[in-house]
DNA sequence: GATGAATGAGCATTCATTCAT
DNA sequence: AATGAATGAATGCTCATTCAT
């Protein structure tokens, strides 16, 4: 699945936008998707109602229902497009830098530009993965995955034997690690670190080097 | 400042507890606070109204207002509790244990089984903090706390000289291990790391190092 | 600007009314105008609610918000019909009538007659125009508007020049003739005059001979 | 009955006043009545409630109800107390003025004094007369007082032989006189004539003139 | 006589969702 | 496929009033 959603330019909020009137059904889900991710981001995921997502894609209240069962279900697909931007953009990162320190670089950027630009709906999300069970599988389930991948970052470059022990050990790791780079970076995308008076490039400078030693262990 | 709401046993939620009747208007705030705490514990913020605050604490809705302006206004008092009774164990742990190593580990678990216990109240507290200015404001100041605490530990032991920037630096890896440990926390006491398939005691290993290294670099 | 909301039967109130589901926004919103007048009218504006008034229109609570922001606004609506209904009275009066005392006496049976109808409308605008500062605002601008009305009529016949003095005495003059129209009408339609022993022919005879002074000076 | 409560200082409204602490009753009830005239005058009938009349005067609300079995009733008193201010200015101006024009002149200016310090209260009150019976009836026996007066000012110089005819005209006319006294009044008590481009001291001439009549016919 | 805590019923307003077209 | 009118069931909040002291 791709996500174009959170890249096209979201149809002009707030004021009535273009009545895009009967297309493809995909395309009407897109846009919609497109906009509650938008309005969500803006406004919080409390902050709307599901009457408001449809006019901001130019639709009205029942076309909303015809695409999506509720509210939450519109917010998963919104996350959905996220992580696969996400993870687009990490594959890029990979692949293009060389060095463990280089990735880790790229992607503690990139990573951080994302959740900058997304923070208001990052911040819903973390509210619903809290409060509602379907949003919190799917998330565990994206965590799993990023698990996977740091794990086979490791096994790859020295297929020597590790034992299943160190593997474990290397998961938690991972695992944290995964922890502080998120929860840092939104601190940051928040102002939270701001607030605190602590300078944002030493953080930076911190995050490369904890991401950077999962790489490269 | 006491708190002891968090701590007393939350009347009977669900059926109707016992009418107080009259009584100090600090002891009836009290008990709203405590119940509060306890409703927004098991059913979220967004899942609770002020008038089932009330009758949670044996009130009725009108009871509420003369004591809170709104909703947010109590899940603040509860988490100005909660916190409160968490430096309590902080500082009770802190005089307790004689080395860091011991300080960190009585640390870490005291912290985890109250985010255990609060786990509910904890999200609901995330949702907020990241929506509402005022929750936000006073999370910033409790953590800006955390760190001023962290830092006279590390002061105390070698008043030698040390420089601004180590000073900031210092600050900065405080914060982000106040950000991993909370958020791993977090993490165990809502099943994130189980659903994970990580070790729990493991987990709590390496968050231990990680505390550990904070209080005695 | 048509009013015909005030002339229509309004649906029967108290017992539930045929639900008129889907219809034009225009239609409905004139419905609830209508039933607002009347129910205003019978049960004074303190003394209804935005619920009974969409129900009373044949709505559920919701529709009435579709329509009108609060309860205020949807009174102004009715104002606004009503003086409409009233300015197509005295226009009629003025045309059909052809001497200044005809004009006079037509014209205040005509308004005695709307406000006996619709008293308790009346009662409670007067009770909005000295608390509300929008409908205050709507109030004198319509006030304004009778001046104008009679200022014109005065200038017409005598074309002759008319000192700028003569003109304000005579708009001070149309301005205490209204008042005393408007009160005193008030005052027949409410009962008042009956109960202090008047005798409302009387009342009518002087009430025409003022107006009809003011009609032709 | 003296009505001193609305010449006396209202106490300091907004911050709690001086609690008087077991007085008289009759006090007690006084200080009640002039705080809930000032508080009507400032916040209008519908713009406070029982609690805070009873603040004002430095009571508890129970107290409120041990001195009046509601809210309407103490808006009577606050009324009755008004008029009877009102009613002994009249006296004062008709003993002080030996012409009917002087009469007028003063009657007018004192009038309207009062209708000015207290035109939220005024307001209140019409509200009050349209809405509730005992108000009205209230206000009702208040302008038959005063026809009785102007009746009796008529009679008394020239005992000749009226008709009961010219009375019922008379008392008619002195009817409409004092709605348009009334009216007018509270319209340059409130703005309204300001509003209207209407010089108030052109206002006040041909209310004196009118009133002048009435004492002189 | 006075109190302050307490309240039930009510009120303005919102929202996720449906239905006839 | 899309619509816009319509809604029932809440939700946050207020107020006139009472009660035990």
């Amino acid at each position: 699945m791709e996500a174009p959603a959170l890249r096209r330019a979201v149809p002009t909020l707030r004021r009535r936008p273009v009545r895009p009137k009967r297309g493809e059904s995909a395309d009407t889900r897109e846009r919609l998707v497109a906009a509650a991710a938008a309005v969500f981001n803006r406004d919080g995921y409390h902050g709307t109602d599901s009457n408001r997502l449809a006019r901001a894609a130019g639709y009205a209240p029942a076309t909303f229902y015809k695409h999506f069962p509720d509210k939450r279900t519109i917010l998963l697909a919104a996350y959905e497009s996220w992580v696969t931007t996400e993870w687009q953009g990490i594959g890029a990162a990979l692949r293009a830098a060389p060095t463990p320190a280089e990735r880790a670089e790229r992607i503690v950027a990139m990573v951080l530009e994302h959740h900058r630009r997304w923070k208001g709906l990052r911040a819903s999300l973390r509210a619903l993965v809290a409060t509602d069970p379907v949003v919190r599988r799917f998330h565990r389930a994206q965590r799993r995955r990023q698990l996977e991948l740091l794990a086979g970052m490791r096994r790859a470059p020295r297929r020597a034997a590790a034992t299943r022990v160190d593997d474990a050990i290397g998961r938690v790791d991972d695992a944290i690690m995964l922890f502080t780079l998120e929860r840092t970076l939104d601190a940051i995308a928040e102002g939270e670190t701001a607030a605190l008076d602590l300078d944002t490039e030493t953080v930076m400078q911190r995050l490369r080097a904890i991401v950077g030693a999962a790489f490269d262990p």
